[in-house]
RNA sequence: GGACGAUUAGCUCAGUUGGCUAGAGCGCCACGUUGACAUCGUGGAGGUCACUGGUUCAAGUCCAGUAUCGUCCACCA
């Protein structure tokens, strides 16, 4: 039988080989099993976008699923990782715009809605196969049947059910936000499209006469300053702080805008107006500035929107400014103000402008009718929407918590966030993403007086909005029907919300001179609904279609009544596991939707579950983030960022996963000092800070990257030879020779790797004649029980780490144990053996014996590390079956198949023996302490020495047990052991807590330098001994301390003294000659 | 501005409820390639635990403050 394994772990020979072979199995899918023992277990991936490819943060993300879904499949669970992607509307769509415009000249007004939706589906197609090849290059072990979409139909069925849902009880509603206005492409721009930039600007100081009681002007004046006059004409208030002495007589009279000539009102306000700030004084807009919308919403002010799209004036500047653009009206303002005598002063000052991110042009706050979810509560108490997900991790009635954070802190986060209970605005004035399920037609207008709002009960829930009757079509229950008048317009319009995509309906609507909202759903709405609606939630009735359109058969056949096995075995959900950033705009709207959406659900209707324990989750597991060299957080537009795929060519995946795994501790964030490996010479470019260095710098304008595809080509520093240089952000062209990108952190895990497997190559060579057998507990050596006692306790370790989601510590444990006992002293103590050989050439049984030792502990080994690295564990097991296919501890067993679907292992506590775990320590250090000594004194290892210990008869028998290991890992013959032994003369020597020893080197020893040697080791101790006799001679340490840590020092002190006098006797006997 | 985190060896990080001599990996130095592994082995050097106070018999660990770095959120008349 040829057992010939190369001498190097060769990762991508194995890779693709055991990918196949795990999906072919099936081993990945996880089904409906409610009849067996199984239970399940469910983790929804943080869906990545579909904007581009996956980067260093996802492989993170991914690795840590991937390790804990493969972990309790072996555990026996149904183990079930959902995986698809999200369609991430704005990113998505500002990404193909943006190539669209560079690469043709076209904007999407050119092409129109249906050509641009239709080019982002062909992005989308692209870059979500690519997504999902990456994942599975990392091994992750999803449901790929089960892949989902956001936009696709299950999902969009469940989004418009949601949405319907919140219509009918009352929670969406329509409003008035500030939004990010470009003028220039007129759109909507979000938070993270806009970029902040210092530009020339002046700040003029104005007054407006004071309006008195009985509505003249008192001829007192209020100043205040600005930096954008125009928005005089939406001014609503002038604003002054309430204990602010200069204007306590004036609030509550008006002011008159002179240009305008309108009358607003002075209002106090402490957390607007600033005393300390310019004249303490300060003008309200809501319309028009973000701090002023939420001061005109407390104190019900008027919102006077004063731009067209275009940023020119409208009908509110009346006939001296409509028309004007916002600069020239700028302009004329100050000039009539002055006229009016209302200028005070004017000064030059910077100002930071909002500038779009896509036209390079100032962005205006501008209001806009937006949809909302309501999140607060109702005016009767009732828990809303945010408080429900609050009330489920902190757990009001005493009970457990249904949602738990690993690292606790975080939590902090989500119910700060929640705290706030603002409303959810929906609704984005995009094209790609889930049009909003929406009709509507205007019926009419009422007149609403000037700043007055119409109240109605529910005030407090739709502060600022205005909710006039609510009907039902009572012939179709998916058809809701709406009347609802804008506030500040007096518009009244008749809104339709519909359940449904059918046609019919539709058309009939449209005829009827309904239509649709423009507006497409914020990503985080469907995105919240992941962990149901993947699992076909609505539908209740049917197991929701594979990812190929088929249907799953019922695993239940023998239930006549159909149902949605799928949704009720797999939910609620066992972990997320995520990054911090996405704690409140997703983890906690998952919570929240979940709660709402599954409150009714089959599971509960029957009585299985309450409403309350519906969460989609009961852990969130939030990870560390992934940073540069420098500490920076690795973005697009910084092009500090790594594709995987680098790592995992030139790695191999299993050191990849095991590297990530290893550094994802609970505090630190993730540094990562990066590469650019020459092509040519192998020359290591060390990666730059920003624009410093051969970094990658794309080309970018004013901080972002622009997305072409265009290959950069730079010179190595060494050779001067050009390549590409690997960015997440660009395709590499295969033509061209790439420096791509390495790291000096993943060696660990690399190294970890062929460590694993020529250890494995080692038991395999000497697994010749292997026979399966039970073990007999007396056969046991020392370091049997030894290995036995370490991977026992390893396990239970592991285990327990894993459940607390410390991978850092996990990865730390296994490798330890592989690599610093059972590589380094286990094999190394069985090879004699090993090498034993029986009569006739047959296996000696004390060979076969370490055989089935040696095997079992194997075994045991990788099915602790297949979650870590599932590759070469499969590999090895594989390799393992050919030779030793029934193994086991003590019993033989067949082994399972495969190593993924192996059990996971756990070890009597009975094996674990801190007795002998400490005997074999002395062992050890034995050993070391002469290994030590040879290195001192040049003796090469194939010379042999002899060893003499002064000890107790108790600790020399032990000594005298284990005597064929001091030949074995030293060279070394134990002469003598016991209480009566002398240092030999001329020997070199060393001493244990328990046992002086010595080694005679007649002719070697040069007495100058061991007593050298010796006199640092007395200094040594002395320290120690200054130090604890110091405590213990400290009365108060004597009389406060625990009484076990008092015995601890005396104990030690006493040792150390006894350790001082042995050196020093040597030391006089080396004085002596 | 608010919240959270970090600061320990040249680098990247561990360090449990305060308690024996503060650890690991990489890098470095010396030695070692005839049988698992040079992606290795053996041995070694290397630390004023950011700083200042405080609590305590005892502080890397707890408290207060300072400095620096980072993340998220809010915002910048």
């Amino acid at each position: 039988m040829s057992t010939e394994l190369p001498k190097q772990y060769q990762p991508s020979e194995v890779q693709s080989r055991w990918l196949d072979y795990w999906k072919e199995n099936g081993y990945f899918d996880a089904n409906p099993n409610p009849n067996s023992e199984k239970k399940p277990h469910t983790i929804m991936i943080p869906l990545p976008n579909v904007t581009g490819a996956l980067h260093m943060g996802h492989a993170l993300n991914g690795t840590l699923q991937d390790l804990i879904t493969r972990w309790r499949r072996m555990q026996g669970y149904e183990a079930l990782w959902m995986p698809g992607t999200d369609h991430a509307g704005i990113a998505t769509q500002a990404v193909v715009e943006r190539r669209m415009f560079e690469e043709e000249g076209l904007t999407r007004h050119d092409i129109g809605r249906e050509a641009l939706v239709e080019r982002i589906w062909k992005w989308k197609d692209s870059y979500e196969k690519r997504i999902l090849e990456q994942l599975r290059q990392l091994g992750a072990s999803c449901d790929w049947r089960r892949t989902r979409f956001t936009l696709d139909e299950t999902c969009s069925k469940a989004v418009r059910r949601t949405f319907f849902r919140f219509f009918k009880d009352g929670l969406i509603f329509r409003g008035k936000r500030l939004v990010n206005w470009d003028p220039h492409l007129q759109t909507a721009v979000a938070n993270d499209e806009v970029f902040h930039e210092e530009v020339d600007g002046h700040f003029w100081t104005f007054t407006y006469p004071v309006v008195g009681e009985d509505g003249e002007l008192t001829g007192e004046k209020l100043a205040f300053s600005t930096t954008r006059p125009e928005t005089m004409i939406g001014d609503s208030a002038v604003c002054v702080h309430p204990t602010d002495e200069r204007y306590e007589h004036l609030v509550g009279l008006k002011c008159r805008i002179p240009v305008t000539g309108r009358d607003i009102p002075i209002i106090a306000d402490a957390l607007l107006a600033k005393k300390e700030l310019g004249t303490g004084c300060v003008k309200v807009t809501p319309a028009h500035d973000h701090n002023d919308y939420a001061c005109g919403l407390r104190y019900g002010l008027e919102q006077i929107n004063i731009l067209n799209p275009d940023a020119t004036i409208n009908e509110h500047g009346g006939e001296k400014y409509q028309g004007l653009d916002r600069y020239e009206c700028r302009t004329k303002i100050v000039e009539d103000m002055e006229a009016l005598g209302h200028f005070v002063e004017v000064e030059d000052r910077k100002i930071e402008l909002a500038h779009s991110d896509r036209s390079k042009s100032p962005v205006e706050p501008y209001l806009s009718d937006q949809w909302f979810v309501k999140m607060d509560d109702w005016a009767d108490g009732k828990p809303g929407l945010a408080q429900s997900a609050m009330d489920a991790v902190t757990d009001p009635d005493g009970k457990k918590p249904r949602v738990k954070f690993f690292p606790q802190r975080y939590q902090r986060t989500y119910l700060d966030w929640l705290g706030e209970k603002r409303d959810w605005c929906i609704s984005r004035q995009l094209w790609w993403g889930h049009r909003i399920p929406v009709w509507s037609k205007q019926i009419g207008q009422i007149q609403i007086e000037s700043g007055v709002f119409v109240q109605n009960e529910d005030s407090k829930a739709f502060a600022g909005k205005t909710v006039f009757g609510f009907l039902t079509d009572e012939q179709n229950e998916n058809v809701l029907v709406q009347e609802r008048t804008d506030a500040t317009s007096g518009d009244q319009f008749r809104y339709v919300c519909l359940d449904s995509d059918d046609p019919e309906i539709i058309s009939k609507l449209e005829q009827e001179g309904y239509e649709q909202d423009e507006s497409v759903l914020d990503t985080w709405f469907s995105s919240a609904l992941w962990p149901h609606a993947t699992l076909g939630w609505p539908d209740t009735g049917n197991n929701p279609p594979l990812a190929d359109g088929s249907s799953e058969p019922s695993t239940l056949d023998s239930q006549p009544s159909a149902k949605n096995e799928v949704l009720d075995y797999f939910y609620p959900g066992s972990v997320l596991i995520t990054s911090r950033d996405i704690i409140t705009l997703w983890v906690a709207r998952m919570v929240l939707t979940g709660l709402y959406n599954m409150k009714d659900s089959p599971r509960v209707q029957r009585g299985e579950m309450s409403p309350q324990d519906m969460v989609p989750f009961s852990h969130v597991h939030v990870h560390p983030k992934i940073l540069d060299g420098f500490g920076q957080t690795m973005s697009k537009s910084k092009g500090n960022g790594c594709d995987p795929q680098d790592l995992i060519d030139r790695y191999g995946t299993d050191a990849v996963r095991f590297s990530i795994a290893s550094f994802a501790g609970e505090t630190q964030d993730v540094k990562l000092p990066m590469g650019y490996e020459c092509p040519h010479c192998e020359n290591v470019v060390p990666q730059a800070l920003d624009g410093k260095g051969p970094m990658v710098k794309p080309a970018t304008v004013k901080g972002t990257l622009r997305g072409t595809s265009e290959k950069v080509l730079m010179p190595c520093p060494k050779c001067k030879k050009e390549s590409q240089f690997s960015t997440p952000q660009y395709d590499l062209d295969p033509a061209q020779p790439a420096a791509r990108m390495v790291s000096e952190r993943f060696e660990y895990g690399r190294n970890f790797c062929n460590k694993l497997w020529n250890a494995a190559r080692f038991a395999i060579m000497n697994l010749e004649g292997y026979t399966p057998g039970k073990i007999q507990e007396s056969d046991l050596r020392l370091e049997d029980r030894w290995v036995l006692s370490r991977l026992s306790r390893v396990t239970e370790e592991v285990t327990t780490l894993l459940g607390r989601y410390q991978f850092d510590k996990a990865t730390q444990a296994i490798r330890d144990f592989t690599w610093n006992e059972f590589c380094d002293w286990y094999l190394e103590m069985i090879k004699p053996r090993l090498k034993a050989e029986g009569d006739d050439g047959a296996v000696s049984s004390e060979k076969a014996v370490a055989q089935r030792v040696l095997v079992g502990v194997l075994d045991g080994l990788i099915r602790l590390l297949q979650p870590f690295t599932p590759f070469i564990c499969e590999e090895l097991w594989q390799k393992l079956k050919d030779i030793a296919p029934e193994r086991g501890l003590f019993e033989p067993q067949a082994a399972a198949e495969s190593a993924m679907i192996a059990s996971w292992p756990e070890l009597p506590a009975s094996l674990q023996d801190a007795n002998l775990e400490d005997r074999f320590s002395r062992l050890q250090e034995t050993v070391v302490a002469v290994r030590n000594i040879r290195a001192v004194y040049g003796i090469g290892p194939n010379v042999p020495v002899k060893l003499f210990m002064k000890c107790e008869p108790g600790v020399a028998e032990e000594l005298q047990v284990c005597a064929d290991q001091f030949e074995n890992l030293a060279k070394t013959i134990l002469e003598a052991a016991g209480a009566e032994i002398d240092r030999p003369a001329a020997s070199a020597s060393f001493n244990l807590k328990d046992a002086d020893g010595f080694v005679p080197l007649e002719g070697l020893v040069d007495v100058g330098a061991e007593l050298e040697r010796q006199k640092k080791e007395a200094d040594k101790l002395r320290g120690f001994i200054k130090g604890h006799s110091a405590k213990l001679k400290n009365e108060k340490f004597v009389q406060n301390a625990p009484e076990k840590v008092v015995a601890e020092v005396r104990e030690t002190l006493a040792g150390l003294e006894k350790q001082l006098e042995s050196v020093e006797a040597v030391i006089a006997q080396l004085g002596d000659g």
